[in-house]
DNA sequence: CTGTTAGCGCATTCAG
DNA sequence: CTGAATGCGCTAACAG
């Protein structure tokens, strides 16, 4: 095998096709500027010699404006987030962009990764916020950077952010089991220390005492430890001395979780889970659902948008869920 | 809000802090080459100006070389190309390297989103093969990049690959369902006129014909349409003249979508699936399992090794697979 | 329609 | 340990 060659540049494919550096450059920033008959013979040059621009070159020159796009989440392998990122990277490519896929782990990666992300200067990032402080990010975004955060809001930061109606969604969820006649329901998840948990314990509270209901600690299982897997919360709940007859799922995982905790003791309660997921359908299991391939879609407009426009206020949007009846959610207390 | 500024550069550090630009690369380059008081106070006029270096400037004076490295896929929402990402993602991390995940659709776009990452340097490019020609990359090989294909090989092309072991898995699941007195089993999947397929269905027509079995049509129910859904086949074959006892479902996809048609038409067959996949345990299906983390892993180790020397010969590794029984595979012929 | 000059931000020489 | 000059590959700004 050969030796590694060194790469062409715009002046060897110039110096081949027997014009300046600068012509051959305009063939690939604007094909109409130059006459047919040279565009074809620099085409040809470059594809002798296996020409391809250099971007890193491109982009300095231009002002470090690149052409890519950051989405930066933890659990990357989680199909709600990876729904979101089809979602970015649909949008994204629409446009022209790049969409570069990070994960952080915890809140301290998130920074190192983001700030390599700054380094490498792309034009946004999108990111699903960890930690409890992104002030680190104020700089950033005065410097140009678009920062769109998903799921959840930013901390100490203002920027645009997408995220669900989650406290709607778990009123939604606990409505229905109350409606059904359920008065003993249990919150199952984890992790707890979130926004969207807060948001949709908030909602469940809230039916619950609507209905008159104790929400107390009683039907509540949740934890931060990531060590404690989720049928164990379930399992506990079922052996307690007062089991509920009911369960919803804080997110797709816990729903998972419960499906196997009362599979694996033949348990049979209602259920309501707050996220779709694949198989839900085969399983029957109703859930609070909602679109992330919009969420990423969203998020990626909102991010193009403050682009164009750096200095206008930020936003928040909100979108919508709604409740998917598929016979988990209707049954009946024992 | 104030308008953008423009970002600090190494000689706007090296203004503030009274030194040379050099001096402030050094900083980020080899720290211990700076003397700790000259660092601390380039350090803090860094901090102060919020400067962070400039990838695309530092990566263009090091001869464009960068430090991404490119996983490129179809329908990167499915689980098996994402695990593949994950263990991709965790050793380019260790190596310091940054993943780029890009999705490609279709043969043409594949080699349009790989042009523009060649034309953005990245080290290598991971990639599950589509279409049946990717010569054009034999250019970049030529030049230093370092290719690796994914779960397929590459057509007219050489280059380093890592598959699985098709038609073993497949020759397990047929064998473990005929010495369970099967002897009408189906294979369905869509798409069949890929590589990985072919393999598959290598393995389960000679496991068929060692046992004296027909591996003709009658059982098989494979399209490349991707219009037809997997439930189609399914419900199709159980509606045939004599139906299978039993079913091999030759990807994730093809397996749930068994899952879904024999669930819906309350038929209770036999049915070993190809790859593993979330619940499968939960719905006691017994699968040919193997390690997508580990093919992510397995690959960018090979590519990283490649970078480091680009003139080995290309190999192919194998990864093995193995047989989980979870009861649906050990079911007898009704 | 095409060429020339200059410089993006940084790191590699080579000197101090 | 620190600094000055030079150029990576490309394109903006100006010619012509």
């Amino acid at each position: 095998m050969a030796a590694v060659q060194p790469r062409p540049t715009l002046a060897d494919v110039a110096r081949l096709a027997g014009v300046s550096a600068k012509t051959v450059s305009r063939v690939y920033a604007d094909p109409t500027a130059v006459s047919d008959e040279t565009a074809a013979r620099i085409r040809a040059a470059a594809d002798r010699l296996n020409f391809r621009p250099n971007t890193l070159a491109r982009d300095l020159r231009r002002g470090g404006v690149t052409n890519t796009v950051a989405f930066v989440t933890a659990e990357f392998t989680n199909q709600f987030y990876i729904q979101v990122a089809a979602g970015i990277e649909r949008e994204c490519a629409a446009q022209g962009l790049t969409m570069v896929l990070a994960s952080s782990d915890d809140a301290q990666r998130e920074q190192a990764v983001i700030d390599t992300l700054v380094t490498q200067r792309v034009r946004a990032v999108l990111f699903v916020p960890l930690g409890d402080d992104h002030s680190y990010l104020e700089g950033e975004r005065k410097l140009g950077m678009a920062i769109v955060a998903i799921d959840r809001p930013a901390r100490n930061l203002l920027a645009d952010s997408v995220v669900l109606a989650n406290r709607e969604g778990a009123l939604l969820a606990t409505r229905q089991l109350i409606e059904r006649g359920h008065r003993k329901i249990g919150y199952v998840c984890n992790p707890a220390a979130v926004y969207t948990q807060t948001e949709r314990l908030a909602g469940y509270r809230q039916a619950m005492s609507e209905a008159g209901l104790s929400s107390g600690s009683d039907w509540l299982r949740v934890t931060d430890d990531p060590d404690v897997p989720l049928e164990h919360l379930v399992t506990e709940l079922l052996e307690s001395d007062d089991p509920p007859t009911a369960l919803i799922g804080g997110n797709n995982r816990a729903t998972v979780g419960a499906i196997r905790a009362l599979q694996a003791r033949g348990a049979d309660l209602a259920l309501v889970g707050f996220d779709d997921f694949e198989m839900a359908d085969v399983f029957g299991v109703s859930v609070i659902a909602h679109d992330p391939v919009e969420m990423g879609i969203t998020a990626a407009r909102i991010a193009l948008g403050r682009l164009a426009d750096p200095t206008g206020l930020t936003r928040t949007v909100e979108l919508p869920v709604h409740y998917i009846p598929r016979g988990s959610g209707e049954k009946l207390p024992a």
